[in-house]
DNA sequence: GTCGGCCTCCATCGAAAGATAGAACCCGCG
DNA sequence: CGCGGGTTCTATCTTTCGATGGAGGCCGAC
């Protein structure tokens, strides 16, 4: 196409991680790795500052924000630079959050170089590359559409989640107990359990709930 | 000190992160990486081969054997290698067995890479480097011996954490039902919590129970 | 060998939790 | 306006859990 270099940000907590990318991706002709951040907040912040076409981002960060939030600001920003997911957890329950909230593309860790290149290049141009468990995991929530609680259905599950009772439910929610059980009632016929050890479980695993 | 250099294997599923310690630790003078290894089992099979001083080992690999039983494999021998733990989780449930296993060091993956380079040195000295959380850890492990569960009792949390009802977890391990109350009331009594819910998020909390 | 920790099992009792079947309110939407 | 979805509440009944207080066998440590 054209001689100009794609411009890469590598945003991600481990210096060894960053200097892997760098090593990997400098070799790659037309790629150019143009600044590195530490923090999730520090990637937004260098990412507004306006060189960048593509960050490549880590989903998880030891403090501060989460590549989640990160990539809903670095893309809510007009002309805003594509952003990559590359991180190690493929059952992460955050890899629909980060999707929704405008990542390009999602791969692991443990691609090979070539495919990281290549996802770079088709992120740059804007089209979608995903890793295959990734892809995987969409084909199951398109499928299974009952699987969204309302807000207060989260709100319940998350303190049952925390180990309180519906006693305990009620009074931090200003509810009676019969509430929290009617919640959980329909709580469980969504998710298709019979009880709120269970319940806790796989809404974990779909990422309805957050516990980290 | 010597003019020999030191001898390193790296086993990492990711070629990313392989890339990036060999970046890492190629710069540093006295360290020579003469091997990588993406399976724990081909990790396993080159630190037997005899020219390597120091295995740097992750703890989870995708399919196989994960990096405890590797470190167990790679120390059991006479003359084997020092094993250096450089891994991006630091929970309990992780840390332990691998300590035990025969790991000289332990290093979280956000270190920077001069405590790299210093932790691989000492590991070839056959001293001990961990890093911070890990010996937080260990020190309050040893603190508080309450907060250890045993063997069967993490399988019942375990269970008990994907769901199972006690029946149905009695039935999984061949135990009745009334075993499963008993081993849960000690982890109740353990954990300081009152019901199962509670013993699941503080267990998790904790890192004594996996969830990924 | 004795001791202590772990694992297994037992029985009973009260307290939670879950199933079931309604009912009423508010609010956005067609 | 009527309808549906979300939220709140009620009531009864059954099942499951958790608390309590044992008891015996196994095995490694002292």
């Amino acid at each position: 196409m054209t001689d100009t270099p794609i411009r890469l940000l590598l945003a991600d907590d481990h210096p060894v991680v960053r200097a892997g990318l760098r090593a990997v991706l400098e070799t790659e002709p037309g790629l150019l790795v143009v600044a590195e951040a530490a923090t999730a907040e520090d990637a937004v912040t260098r990412a507004a500052e306006g060189d960048i076409d593509v960050v490549l981002l880590d989903l998880r960060f030891g403090k501060g924000m989460g590549g989640a939030e990160a990539t809903a600001r670095i893309t809510a920003r007009p002309g805003a630079p594509r952003v990559l997911i590359v991180t190690t957890y493929d059952s992460d329950a955050a890899t629909l959050p980060a999707i929704e909230a405008g990542a390009t593309g999602y791969l692991l860790k443990d691609a090979p170089p070539e495919d990281l290149a290549a996802a770079v290049r088709t992120a740059a141009a804007g089209r979608t590359t995903l890793a295959p468990t990734v892809a995987d995991r969409l084909m199951n929530r398109l499928r299974t559409p009952g699987s969204t609680l309302t807000r207060r259905e989260t709100e319940v599950l998350t303190l049952v989640a925390d180990g309180l009772s519906n006693q305990a439910v009620g009074d931090r929610l200003h509810l009676t107990e019969g509430t929290v059980k009617s919640h959980l009632a329909r709580i469980y016929a969504k998710l298709d359990v019979d009880s709120r050890t269970a319940a806790v479980a796989t809404a974990t695993d779909l990422g309805l709930i957050r516990r980290w």
